[in-house]
RNA sequence: GGCGCUGUCGUCUAGCGGUUAGGACAUCGCCCUUUCACGGCGAAGAUCGCGGGUUCGAAUCCCGCCAGCGUCACCA
């Protein structure tokens, strides 16, 4: 029992207006591109709303959950700056978050069930199920549970529960007396279920067409459909925002909150998000957790502009870069597409290039830090470049790149002693102009004793306009036999980083 | 196979009864530039899945079909 202070009561008291939303993930994998943006939809909603953002974590599978996922996950919500007011990690008034610690609960109303003849106990083994699956198959039918176990009689089930065997538990579905407007179920010939879909619009089931199904594996271990209902309902879920692959097992939800005495909240079902290959997107598209994302070298708040719009757009529809808080000012389930979205790897990736392009140089450093080091370009400790020529060297590539993880390869040479030489700057080298040329700079630098971006400009222009060369001339060889390279960023600034030194031992 | 969802440039989308069907990414071209980028300008790209209707008028409303995807587990 939890003992509650006053705000919290008047917190609860304010419940059946506030908005609650509720991301629930499974640690059964790590957190990929489909279900973080389903955790930003949620996000989102909650934070327009001024609502509240449970994270629930459902590891009811003991066999495929572990606590590796259920940190990635976490890490993966940090990283994209989604916070949430209740979680595992947090507590909150509805504790436990974490479905394995909730057993008690379930099986509380499990139990009420089955007294009340709404569930009952199924022996059949898997096997026996997956035989008789097999068979209606063969048949032409559509498999489903034919219901056996229901007809075992009490004397029968004390029998085998004292012989030790190990049951499931099914919810006993009977469309006939299903009927409940409240909920949706109408009373004609089909027993229709009709989900009231924020997105999808009203959307409908028979009931007819869906067997006994299992609310509780065998070892009294609850199954998804049961502990979801049980658990958004106990929390105070207002509205149930995932992915429209759960649009189906909405009407056995349905059925459930029926069964439970529960009242139903909003259903918002977000369209999937799809490969290249128009699948839904899953670990052989590429990237398994969000994490990979960054550290492929994407930024947070561009990898959250993007994902907000894939199957959201703003009320405004030319803007694509939208800061969060913009997005969150906008934000309205309305204006989400019911259409799936493809992923497209080229648009974020501008769209990053577009935040490194406006991004404060002292943020981008800390994140070029790690591949700096990394490179073996430089030392986590080392005091030999100072802050000041690392935040140049930023604003030095910041419009060349679309990942910071580029960034080493993009300025190796400016932490070498000698750079390595392609060879198309070889070729550029040997050329007669070059010598000219690589003189000319030579004793025109020699003559300072720092290289400034303006002393470097303008002696190059004295240069030109002594020796009448051509800027290309000039330049190219410059830049073969200080970088190395034929391409590469702004040539004055890179020499003003290298320091008078190192040109003039490079230009030899 | 049953059920369900979806179908506007290659991709993300705007549009919701009257628009030359708009924007963005990618592509191509030009300009800028020592170069590669960035940036600027421009081009190309959509018979609005197909076929019928309704209407003076349909991407928008109705019907049928097709295709893609999802889902039919003691996984979530």
């Amino acid at each position: 029992m939890i003992v509650k202070t006053d705000k919290q009561v008047i917190n609860m008291r304010h419940n059946s207006q506030r908005a609650r939303v509720r991301f629930a993930p499974a640690p059964t994998g790590y957190l990929h591109v489909g279900s973080a943006r389903t955790a930003l939809f949620n996000w989102l909603f909650a934070r327009a709303n001024g609502g509240d953002m449970i994270l629930r974590i459902e590891d009811t599978d003991v066999e495929r959950s572990a606590a590796a996922y259920e940190e990635d996950i976490l890490a993966g919500l940090r990283w994209l700056g989604l916070d949430w007011d209740e979680g595992p990690d947090m507590g909150g008034p509805h504790v436990p978050y974490r479905q394995s610690e909730r057993d008690d609960l379930y099986i509380r109303l499990v139990m009420d069930l089955i007294e009340r003849g709404e569930a009952y106990y199924c022996f059949c083994s898997e096997e026996e199920l997956a035989a008789r699956r097999e068979a209606m198959l063969a048949a032409g039918k559509t498999p489903r549970y034919d219901n056996s176990c229901r007809a075992l009689s009490r004397e029968e089930v004390e029998r085998r529960l004292n012989d030790g065997c190990i049951p499931a538990v099914r919810y006993r579905v009977e469309p006939s007396k299903e009927r409940d407007a409240e909920y949706g179920i109408r009373n004609n010939e089909y027993h229709e279920c009709v989900v009231k879909d924020l997105i999808k619009g009203e959307v409908s089931f028979r009931l007819d067409e869906i067997g006994d199904f299992i609310i509780m594996k065998s070892g009294l271990k609850p199954a998804f459909i049961f502990a979801g209902v049980v658990d958004d309902a106990l929390m105070g879920i207002t509205h149930v925002i995932r992915g429209e692959d759960h649009l189906s097992n909405t009407p056995r939800q349905i059925l459930l909150y029926r069964a439970l005495g529960f009242g139903l909240p909003q259903f918002a079902h977000i369209p999937l998000i799809l490969g290249s290959d128009r699948s839904k997107l899953s670990k052989r598209h590429g990237a398994t957790s969000i994490i990979q994302f960054r550290e492929e070298g994407y930024l947070p708040e561009a990898f959250f502009n993007y994902l907000s719009l894939l199957g959201w757009s703003p009320s405004e529809t030319d803007l694509e870069i939208l800061p969060r808080q913009k997005v969150v000012e906008d934000f309205s389930l309305k204006r989400i597409s019911s259409s799936p979205a493809v992923f497209d790897t080229d648009k974020l990736k501008w769209m990053n290039g577009q935040y490194i392009k406006q991004a404060p140089a002292h943020y981008l450093l800390e994140l070029a830090l790690p591949y700096l080091h990394q490179a073996g370009l430089m030392a986590a400790d080392d005091s030999q470049f100072t802050e000041d020529w690392l935040l140049d060297l930023v604003e030095l590539v910041r419009t060349s790149i679309d990942l910071i993880s580029r960034i080493p390869d993009e300025v190796s040479f400016l932490f070498t002693s000698m750079p390595e030489m392609t060879a198309e700057a070889e070729e550029i080298l040997a050329m007669e102009a070059s010598r000219t040329a690589l003189n000319a700079c030579m004793s025109a630098f020699a003559r300072h004793e720092e290289l400034q971006y303006d002393i470097i400009k303008s002696d190059l222009d004295d240069i030109v306009a002594a020796t009448g060369l051509k800027k290309r001339q000039l330049f190219q060889p410059l830049r073969a036999a200080l970088t190395g390279r034929v391409h590469g960023p702004e040539l004055v600034r890179i020499i003003a980083l290298l320091g008078r030194d190192r040109v003039l031992q490079r230009l030899k």
